[in-house]
DNA sequence: TTGTAAGCGTTATCAA
DNA sequence: TTGATAACGCTTACAA
């Protein structure tokens, strides 16, 4: 009756009811997801919980979650894979599926354990995982626009703060940038590549030595906002005007960026759509079942233009050409911002592509004990 | 043997876990819930998740709950009380206990037939909800001390734009405001006080109207940060300068505050210790059991002195009093801040207080169907 | 030290 | 249309 089956007559309807609401009653949904295989929970592993990112992420995920009425069940501080396969473990049988952000692109094999038991969506992963379903980023066309932004202004002697070696997403911000670098007939130094951890503190210090630099650079790529806003507090601190003496452009548009004096040029992402679009497809995976075909989504980065860079007029180049990923451009004219206090975030390109590959999954899920 | 019993021989216990790792045996985990009504996860409901308020908060409480090996269940968009009910069922038999933010005080009703079921703790709940036990920010603390604040600086004529009716945070902010302006021997006055609703948008839009009473206010007290930076945008666009003409404080102390320009005097909350103390009772009330006696925290609200209300010294008050609440007012000399970009927060006085009352429960948690 | 059986609260199946 | 029974995968208690 509480599930609302129709072979139930009226009458004994009407008195489970009351029965029900007398006794309070409140169903266990443990037992129910003992009994169906089925718990309308998805879980979700993430390497950490700090910052506007993954709090957007989340949002995206609750929210077209709770619209196919699924819960979720969070576990951060993964960042190792035996910690993403000890969390998946400790998640059976209490979620559908799992949606998993690895920074590094080392968990291969672990991840490939968890698909055999679970369906799974990678955020962000790199882009040569097969057999999975993946959600990510394009990094390497947001940070190829935005070189070229740079480049289009004039600039020759680019430097970068790049994140932290083995992170998926830095090191392919890196390849972005490098690759505008050459496709100008600049050749990539590395000199010119500093290394920070995609936190404010090391875009702060890394700008002695970067300053230091004889000829100094005349415009820095940091590979995210943290960074970018570090160092923009250490220019400021030496006297150095932005952009007049040097261009500062960040990654990610944080909340800070447009706030920042001068307002920061960057490249926005869309966390929350990042969210949604992954459980989209795990909800997908979860009802075609094991055998399902996998699907590979990468979200475009778009240039958001602002005061950091200086904002002379300069015809933006379309994506790159990437030899292993066919791409469509498109552009999108103004950003339409509702928010009566942004402080403008001037002209936006796009510089992101769109695609999705589809394949069969390479192997199908197995049920151990059986 | 998984579970590490000490009466298995070391042969069998060795045969035991090759199986096992042979099969890559996962143990279900609805399962064991259902047999040891245990589950080692916790509830979390809020009302939303934008913004880094949530986000901090969610943060604190993975974090304590991970160290006591907790999964936290998330759901969000839950503002009225019904919706808060459905949710609570929904996860019965799946979370050991609740952590729930109700922004509006109307809930009691339900959060009591909650409590009857599950161990609850509530989030920034209005003062008199007893037989819960409840973690709360010193709204009114930390609102008093700010309007004091500008009172020190030599401002009589102080509006405010306040929060949302019925939301509880905002309300005590007003009340804060209120009751400072009196101690000073300055009588409220209703058309001081304008009505926005927590977003920037709703800070921008109230200008004109504060902007346009004779005569004009000399300083404005934001109830959160995000209605204060959509007020100074409007300033910025009105040419009206900040602090000169027109003195500028929030309430929240989010990350973009001491972005702002001016930088932002404001109020600071701590949302991570917020949701951390809400694990350590949580834990302790399921460990308690039913019958267990309820506690009431409340965190202290630091006021963060920048520049947007100017700088000159004055004499700060230490806590107002309150004849509900005994009170103990601690100084914070320094905001120690590791972060080198900071743009200097400057002196911190702090507003608030730091409770704790105890009391046995008003009733024990029942189990229906038994 | 090992094996067996019962039961947690559901839902699905089958018989009445 | 209703009622009885088994089963989901685990842990606990008790018997061997």
């Amino acid at each position: 009756v509480l599930n609302g089956s129709a072979r139930v007559s009226g009458e004994t309807c009407g008195r489970v009811w009351a029965a029900a609401s007398k006794l309070d009653y409140w169903p266990n949904t443990a037992a129910r997801s003992l009994r169906q295989s089925r718990s309308h929970v998805l879980g979700i592993l993430l390497p950490d919980l700090h910052g506007e990112f993954f709090s957007e992420v989340i949002r995206g995920i609750d929210h077209a979650a709770r619209r196919e009425k699924f819960q979720i069940l969070i576990s951060s501080s993964h960042a190792e894979a035996e910690a993403i396969a000890a969390a998946a473990r400790s998640m059976r049988g209490r979620v559908d599926g799992l949606i998993v952000m690895a920074p590094h692109g080392e968990s291969a094999a672990v991840i490939d354990r968890i698909t055999h038991r679970l369906p799974i969506v990678l955020l962000n992963a790199p882009s040569p995982v097969d057999g999975s379903n993946v959600v990510s980023i394009d990094n390497f066309a947001g940070a190829y626009a935005v070189t070229r932004h740079l480049i289009g202004l004039g600039h020759r002697r680019i430097a970068t703060i790049r994140g932290p070696r083995g992170n998926v997403d830095a090191e392919e911000r890196l390849r972005g940038y490098r690759r505008a670098l050459i496709d100008a007939g600049i050749r990539p130094r590395r000199a010119l590549e500093f290394t920070g951890d995609f936190t404010e503190a090391s875009g702060y210090h890394v700008s002695p030595q970067l300053l230091a630099m004889a000829p100094r650079p005349s415009a820095v790529f940091a590979a995210n906002d943290s960074m970018a806003t570090g160092f923009l507090a250490a220019l400021a601190a030496s006297g150095i005007r932005v952009p007049e003496d040097i261009a500062v452009a960040g990654f990610d548009d944080i909340a800070i960026a447009r706030y920042l004096s001068p307002a920061l040029t960057t490249v926005r992402v869309d966390a929350y759509e990042l969210g949604a679009r992954a459980v989209r497809l795990l909800l997908a995976a979860i009802a075609a079942g094991p055998a399902a075909a996998c699907h590979h989504e990468v979200l475009p980065a778009t240039v958001v233009v602002r005061h950091s860079c200086g904002s002379r007029a300069a015809t933006m180049p379309s994506a790159p050409p990437d030899g292993t990923k066919s791409s469509h451009t498109k552009k999108i004219a103004t950003l339409v911002g509702s928010d009566p206090a942004s402080l403008g975030p001037g002209p936006i390109q796009d510089a992101g592509r769109h695609q999705r590959k589809t394949r069969p999954s390479s192997a199908g899920r197995t049920e151990a004990l059986q």
